[in-house]
DNA sequence: CTAGGGTTAG
């Protein structure tokens, strides 16, 4: 066999002398042809075969060049064969497996080896084989730091082993740095890492930046990454990415724009990756009009399939169901994402029907729905009220498209059956329900009871939640929501008194609006911006209008027991209002008003924007974390079903 | 032989 290959490998590639040296071997002036054979096959392959002289060169006792064995375990990465990488682990240690009993078994190789384990996602092979090294160098420690800080759930021990390297008296460089700032999980130890980044002088490296720049991100230490990423000299394509992506993940959507901009002002150009960032940031912002933008840039890569899905959400996310639509109908080809993500889409904008049919164009000409399509279809039941679908759905998914329903699913049919009003169904469904209920469909059941304003199911639901998460703040605040609905003070502010106990704070309620390139953010009973004296101004001037159509203020949204002139104040500065009112007074003729909420909308100034609506003649679409409400001629889309 | 960003649907 392996004389059969090595004459196959030296005559294949190098006939003439290299043949002859194959039949006449002469050990002092000559490689042994098994050797020079065996090297060939490292570089070019097969695999296989290179593998099938392994036997051989044990037998003939030969010492194969470090460089060879390294170049052949990087071929196992690259198949994905981790059983070739360990029968090349054995060769090379022998079979005493003292680590340095055989041919080849140099620091270089194990180090190799090391990575080719952690590669595989084989740690404990990969830490086994360490400890068993007899020296280490930078290179085997960066191994093993990178593979625990690439490693999930584990990455503390990360900075364990950094630690035991130092203390071993190796000195880390730039590789080493930057797998370890993989594993920053405090303040604190990325200060420190920091600093003797700065002190031993690899800071100028672009690599070690670029994951300084992250770690700051990813603790959310915005400042900290942009200075980092201000202070750089040269700057390639992936700093600019992580950046981008380090402000449009943690919500500042506007920052990642900017940065955006200056990035093409700077003469880079944007790759996929840049671009799902840039995307993300106007999904979160409902930044339509930049959005376009963006959309314009993506058309380079029209084949992306992953690019065009984000757009269709971006669309979507941003109200704008005609473009999603147009973007849809359009694309080249569509995956599972692509249809999932456009009935999701309509569903949130309140097209459930819509969202229905292209469900049923699914069935008949797209992929086979999976279990996150069957989510959107259900949502898209939930929030119109159409219980009987729903049922259907929930109940024929598993026959129709093999998809056992999960959990997600239950806690939809928990929200289609309490939305309605069906509690006592709801709760029944969840008793009767395949899982164990957690708090999810709680806190599913509890908002349904809120909505119909019961309180003692509210209660009980509240109750359930707190049982498996006693700190959940949600779980106290619509609590005391329902009492406040309920007017019943005394109750709501023995709730309230356990969320300032513990201080938990209720986020406050922030809109905000797109105005040519700006973003406006407002936030309840906060009179700071700008424009604050002709907001005031507008909003009376609305309220006059509304009146007329006869608008009451709703005090029953107003949360604490006040006077009521008091309650139609905080009322009245409610975040959507004043963003409606700045709206209004800039509202371009044909152009609808569009307003972002971080909370769901509240009862009153969903009354106040569809009065609003007729008696502007303007479209206003307001997002909350959740759905769309598209006013109009004052209707909603929603039905007032939400 | 060791290192950096982004990845769409709920």
């Amino acid at each position: 066999m392996a004389a059969s290959i090595v004459c196959q490998v030296i005559g294949r590639s190098t006939p003439g002398p290299s043949r002859r040296a194959c039949l006449h071997y002469d050990p002092h002036h000559t490689t042994h042809p098994l050797l020079v054979a065996f090297s060939r096959l490292c570089v070019h392959g097969p695999l296989r075969d290179a593998l099938a002289l392994l036997p051989d060169l044990a037998a003939a006792g030969l010492r194969v060049d470090p460089v060879a064995i390294s170049r052949l375990i990087k071929l196992c990465v690259r198949h994905g064969t981790p059983g070739d990488g360990r029968l090349i682990h054995r060769y090379v240690y022998g079979r005493g497996g003292n680590g340095a009993a055989q041919s080849g078994s140099s620091l270089f190789v194990s180090n190799s080896l090391v990575s080719m384990y952690a590669k595989f996602g084989l740690l404990d092979d990969a830490l086994k084989l360490f400890d068993g090294m007899p020296q280490r160098n930078v290179v085997s420690w960066t191994t093993v730091v990178a593979a625990l800080a690439n490693a999930s759930g584990i990455k503390v021990e990360a900075l364990r082993f950094f630690v035991a390297m130092l203390r071993d008296g190796v000195a880390p460089n730039m590789y080493t740095f930057s797998s370890v700032l993989g594993a920053c999980s405090t303040p604190r130890v990325l200060t420190a890492l920091h600093g003797s980044i700065i002190k031993v002088g690899l800071d100028s490296d672009v690599f070690v930046r670029s994951s300084l720049i992250d770690a700051y991100m990813k603790l959310e230490d915005l400042d900290g990454g942009r200075r980092v990423f201000d202070e750089m000299v040269t700057r390639d394509l992936i700093v600019w990415n992580s950046i981008i992506a380090g402000f449009a993940q943690s919500g500042d959507g506007v920052g990642a724009i900017e940065l955006f901009m200056r990035m093409k002002e700077a003469g880079f150009l944007s790759n996929q990756g840049t671009l799902t960032s840039v995307l993300r940031a106007c999904t979160g912002m409902v930044t339509l009009e930049v959005g376009r933008q963006v959309h314009a840039h993506v058309l380079k890569y029209d084949k992306d399939l992953i690019l065009y899905n984000a757009l269709v959400d971006m669309y979507c996310k941003c109200g704008s169901v005609q473009d999603a639509d147009a973007l849809f109908s359009r694309m080249p080809q569509r995956d599972v994402i692509s249809w999932s993500t456009m009935i999701s889409g309509l569903a949130q904008n309140g097209r459930s029907i819509e969202a229905l049919k292209v469900f049923d164009m699914m069935r008949s000409e797209g992929p086979r729905p999976n279990h996150i399509t069957m989510t959107g279809v259900l949502f898209a039941c939930s929030h119109s009220g159409l219980v009987e679908d729903g049922w259907y759905y929930f109940r024929s998914m598993q026959k129709l498209f093999g998809i056992q329903p999960q959990r997600e699913h239950c806690n939809c049919m928990v929200d289609l059956l309490g939305r309605a009003g069906k509690l006592d169904d709801a709760v029944k469904f969840i008793h009767e329900m395949n899982f164990q209920p957690d708090s999810v469909i709680w806190r599913t059941l509890l908002g349904a009871c809120r909505m119909h304003k019961n309180a003692n199911l509210a209660a009980y639901a509240a109750k359930e939640i707190l049982k498996l998460e006693p700190d959940d703040q949600g779980a106290w605040i619509l609590l005391s929501n329902t009492y406040a609905d309920l007017r019943q003070w005394a109750d709501a502010e023995k709730s309230w008194k356990v969320i300032r106990d513990r201080g938990v704070k209720k986020d406050p309620g922030r809109s905000w609006i797109e105005l040519g390139k700006q973003v406006h953010i407002f936030i309840a009973g906060d009179l700071s911006h700008p424009c604050s004296e002709g907001i005031i101004q507008e909003l009376s001037r609305l309220f006059s209008r509304v009146t007329n159509l006869g608008y009451t203020p709703q005090t029953e949204f107003v949360l604490q027991d006040l006077a009521s002139e008091q309650k139609e104040d905080l009322l009245k500065y409610h975040s959507e209002k004043l963003a409606i009112a700045f709206g209004t007074m800039n509202a371009m003729e044909g152009k609808p008003i569009r307003i972002m909420k971080n909370l769901r909308i509240c009862g009153d100034c969903h009354t106040f924007a569809k009065v609003v609506s007729k008696s502007e003649g303007k479209v206003i679409i307001i997002r909350d974390p959740v759905r769309f409400h598209h006013f109009e001629d004052g209707v909603c889309s929603c039905d007032d079903y939400w």
